[in-house]
DNA sequence: TGACATTATGTCAGATATGACATATAATGA
DNA sequence: TCATTATATGTCATATCTGACATAATGTCA
């Protein structure tokens, strides 16, 4: 974990502000923040190798492109459930899941 | 789903093929079933391993020994976020998990 | 610059997931 | 067998997630 993704994390909305902040966070907690990063990178980079709008991929996942745009955010009102399934409906297969999240 | 249902279907002209088939699943609902199956096993394989019952499982993941046992089942009413939460709580790193989800 | 397209943010009613409980079923061992 | 432990199943109140909407912010191009 380096400063930068600390960084990166803040600007998502998640408190890991100060030193005393950041060590309310257990590993198990980053463990998951870092895995929903991960899922929420695939599905932008997933989107745009396709070469669609939100608008659009909201449209193939049945959804709104407000919440395509909090699914890309690692928004905290998003499950790893919502990101899978939208993985999914891009076209991603479980092979293509797996080496992304780490292998 | 008892072999004779089937036949009695067939009989009358739907074909039966697959159990998704006849379920009407898409490639994409399928492809999200096996990634849960695939946590399941692994949740209880990793639970197993660590030599726990459900009850000391619930604790550790904050939850209860009848959620335990439906997580392990892959039962509908439990989310894939669920899932990956319970690994991470059970001690999984991502990549045990990316790994187990397909390379 | 302005017009247009795209993405981000805030909100909320309805949908879904969750922990907890009771109870049933299965497994283990004496 | 019986007692004990472990797991499975059904239900429900509450918590959380989700799609949709409005609107703000950002990007793009002439």
């Amino acid at each position: 974990m380096n400063k930068n993704r600390i960084k990166e994390l803040e600007e998502r909305g998640w408190k890991v502000g100060g030193i005393e902040d950041f060590l309310e966070l257990t590993e198990e907690e980053l463990a998951y923040i870092e895995l929903k990063l991960i899922l929420s990178e695939m599905v932008k980079d997933l989107r745009e190798k396709r070469g669609i709008t939100q608008i659009q991929a909201a449209k193939i996942i049945r959804s709104s492109q407000s919440r395509i745009s909090k699914i890309e955010a690692a928004d905290p009102t998003v499950s790893i459930d919502l990101q899978i399934r939208s993985l999914l409906a891009l076209g991603a297969t479980k092979q293509e899941i797996g080496q992304r999240i780490g292998c």
